[in-house]
DNA sequence: TACGCTAATGGTATCGGTACCATTTTTAGA
DNA sequence: TCTAAAAATGGTACCGATACCATTAGCGTA
């Protein structure tokens, strides 16, 4: 209403006025074209082209109940591990006619409610969240959306809804037996955060954490929860505190490649070489790692595969094609470089 | 209406009811609570809470003409130089209660098209573009588009609308001066894309040729529209050719950060030392190149400045605030490092 | 030719809010 | 105490689509 008249854009009836035919047939010329007949359908679309009549989502979705909007929450983007999979599954649903909203999980708790609620707003077809929003009250609000939740980038016990995403625990375990197995260290250690606010690192750390348990008793771990968030000066911050409590490590796997590309960059600087006097591996296979000259051995995460997947529950393609708890375990590649 | 009853959100007609008022009174407290008397206002709240009530984006829409939404479209997510720029839009758009919605530009015409009619159905408050939509047919539609259309990361002519961001044509021209004059080399290359579909890194080569042109007369520059998409790859095939092709060359301007650490690289691995050798600088100033061990020379974006404008355009905090042809410019800064 | 079935099209109510104007209540000033 | 203005609240139409059901047209078959 408050637009003016000459900047409207023209509606369905104007177009139907104009093809001289209802609505309504405007309409299943849009969504269901099999149903008109030709000649009607060619007028209808000349009619829409001279008007240059593009339909208002918010009316069809109001008056069907349901959006063309995907919600996706995730924490900062600015060189955030989930931009393969947010692209990918933008990708994919664009082509069926959908939008992604992305918003940010980097708030305090009373934001987080406002957050969520703009989102639930949109109605949206289906919410992706990477990690946020997982607190009690929270749950309960997600648990009666009424559209898919899908949690990504983890395995969690219970997902809300459906879960896409590999489990960081075997991936901990699995880089873990990699190094002490096909690569022969004897003193491993582990640099990354144990606890708080990154859950999937520290998934990781009770993964190595279990195969040093049991195949050598010993845990050496350096624990970045409280000084750190995971960037480059971390790393050369942790690669010391590990050589200075247990100095005859040989390998120290990191819970990110970020780190570990500091680690590697003050081993070097130390006089060490990577990875006679010291190996080092790393987590996620960043795009940049490799190409930057240093070599890492890493875990490489399927982040495509999985933006694949979320896009394919949302638009229902395989339905069915997952297992009794809706998650779906993509998994993961360990990727020996020359740090290790 | 497809969706069952039990499953439904409480509407605002049922808040009213609860509370003992009218809809409109609801629809008061929610978006002008200081027309509520404060008795009134309470008993409201509290029937929203007690309900769990979340307003629909849909309807309020379709109702008041105006949607909470922005709509982005930027080429490829993955490390995309704009993500410092959308990350900022959306942190402060949300704060608004705008959602931002993002889509992908690496399209073909046609779906280039439907991507647009996608958009438009949304009917944004704001439309921002990094570089699509600049065919002639595009252009008539988003003149008629009736709401903000920004585009980002560049100074056109004749913007659409809105434009925020800098000359490429003038950093290209500063980056070569500094070169120049500040560090005294005499025979600067350039290695980027020279035309075709990256039109900012054409700007920068026109600067660079401007101040040559006028300086030594001499123009030297690889070009990669044939070869390359601007990686690490490009750099050392471009260094190498510059190197033969003019021997006694002293600087390399590259087009982008990337490029310049594959020329690091390449340059090091020959057994030159930058800058006393061959001096390379780049443009972007990715969040990487200096963290991972090149602290390289190179013209700084701000990217984050772009976002909080844009911003501030939409949701109209600072109307008024920019000069006639409505262009923002938001500058850059030279900054020197180690590698010239 | 009449009948019945399918294909094609239309009428009308409705989704859940907001705009606009009307009405009632409260407050302030004389 | 009365009146006018301001504050608070309500009624109703409407935004532009889709759902549901009704109706008409077209066609083959008996």
């Amino acid at each position: 209403m408050p637009r003016p008249i000459d900047e409207r854009w023209s509606t369905m009836k104007e177009v139907a006025n104009l093809a001289g035919v209802a609505k309504i047939t405007v309409s299943r010329v849009l969504r269901s074209p099999e149903l008109v007949s030709k000649t009607t359908r060619e007028k209808v679309e000349s009619a829409i082209n001279k008007l240059g009549y593009v339909p208002e989502a918010a009316a069809g979705a109001l008056s069907s109940g349901r959006s063309q909007i995907v919600a996706a929450n995730i924490s900062t983007l600015s060189g955030s591990i989930f931009l393969s999979t947010i692209n990918q599954l933008s990708n994919i649903l664009s082509k069926h006619g959908i939008q992604l909203i992305l918003s940010n999980s980097e708030y305090s708790e009373e934001m987080e409610f406002q957050q969520l609620s703009a989102l639930i707003a949109q109605r949206p077809l289906g919410l992706v969240l990477s990690n946020a929003f997982h607190n009690t009250k929270r749950r309960s609000m997600l648990s009666r959306i009424g559209c898919k939740v899908i949690e990504i980038w983890d395995l969690p016990e219970n997902p809300i809804d459906y879960a896409v995403g590999f489990s960081n625990f075997d991936a901990g375990y699995s880089m873990t037996q990699f190094l002490f197995k096909d690569c022969c260290y004897k003193k491993i250690a582990f640099l990354g955060t144990k606890q708080g606010f990154d859950r999937r690192s520290e998934m990781r750390f009770q993964g190595y954490k279990d195969f040093q348990l049991k195949h050598t008793s010993e845990v050496r771990a350096f624990d970045l929860t409280a000084s750190g968030k995971g960037n480059i000066h971390d790393g050369t911050v942790g690669l010391n505190s590990i050589l200075n409590k247990w100095p005859d490590t040989d390998a120290i796997f990191c819970s990110g490649d970020v780190l570990a590309i500091g680690a590697v960059c003050e081993a070097r600087r130390r006089g060490l070489r990577v990875p006679k006097d010291i190996a080092i591996s790393g987590f996620g296979d960043i795009e940049f790692s490799n190409e930057y000259g240093i070599e890492l051995t890493t875990v490489k995460v399927r982040g495509e595969e999985i933006g694949t997947r979320v896009a394919n529950i949302i638009v229902g393609d395989i339905e069915g094609a997952f297992n009794i708890n809706k998650s779906i375990d993509v998994g993961y590649d360990i990727v020996r470089r020359s740090t290790t």
